[in-house]
DNA sequence: CAGATACTTGACTAATTTAGTCAGGTTTAT
DNA sequence: ATAAACCTGACTAAATTAGTCAAGTATCTG
């Protein structure tokens, strides 16, 4: 049970963007340099975020990103269902017509494993980047 | 983020040995067969959780595993542990000297992952072998 | 004691996923 | 014009997962 890099870089770099944004856009270049994320690997991640309105772009020399919506409105899950990195507790959904391990019902666990995701969703709906940020400055104090 | 078969398997089988448990032991062979797992691989899984105790096995004719505790005293954290189902939210702890991203300071967000480490664990921590039976057993009425 | 049943161990492997890199663009401010 | 910065898609090495396979050892039952 591990997070991805690409959900935790995601995050990190947002944080970092909401921190720096003052009136012009961040560049991908700065963030690469202070988060130690290859450039390469933040080009991936932000067309994605940019894809789901997360992040906004502006192109051009000084140009970088800017947030699209207010730090408080961006939660985690949306983040993470940015970058696809998704909480996946069980292998047995898909399977239309099966339950879980190719049998018809579903497998003894199979509520835990609904639970489990929702208690993990619910904390990913509750944080949002503007609390991130608050926490960031707090522990600096 | 997601939980790997062995981890999940770890759990169906227990149960369904909890389930089956009267007088006999429950063979690896029967469980294998109501839960759809190989047996090689429930094989593995039944060695390690004999190590740390959750299981004892009994040899020979007839023989198979019984649990090694009470059902309400085995949590999901001993069965996961048992099995090296981890939840690892962050890459940044173990290099003694520096932060996490190679910098002196831990990453902006160290502290959200250890929240989300913990959040889960809560979980692990709160169910027991014993809450899923019911749970299962309550499903069935 | 023979044989079957079941546990035990360790090595091996195919497939998948992850965590990037690389190359070759396009856009736009100055 | 040109440089900074975004944009896109293909590629790949390494790690992890999810098992399989082979060769045992122990012990109950007849």
């Amino acid at each position: 049970m591990k997070l991805t890099s690409k959900g935790r870089y995601a995050v990190m770099a947002l944080v970092d963007l909401a921190k720096f944004n003052d009136i012009n856009p961040v560049s991908l270049r700065d963030i690469s340099l202070r988060q130690g994320i290859s450039l390469d690997y933040l080009e991936q991640i932000f067309s994605k975020l940019r894809k789901k309105a997360i992040v906004q772009s502006v192109r051009g020399n000084q140009g970088g990103y800017v947030l699209n919506k207010k730090a408080n409105e961006i939660k985690l899950t949306n983040i993470f269902d940015a970058v696809d990195e998704k909480v996946k507790t069980v292998r047995c959904k898909k399977e239309s017509k099966k339950g879980c391990n190719g049998k018809p019902t579903k497998c003894l666990t199979h509520n835990l494993w609904d639970e489990l995701e929702n208690h993990i969703n619910d904390f990913f709906e509750k944080k949002s980047l503007e609390d991130l940020i608050k926490d960031n400055i707090e522990r600096r104090i």
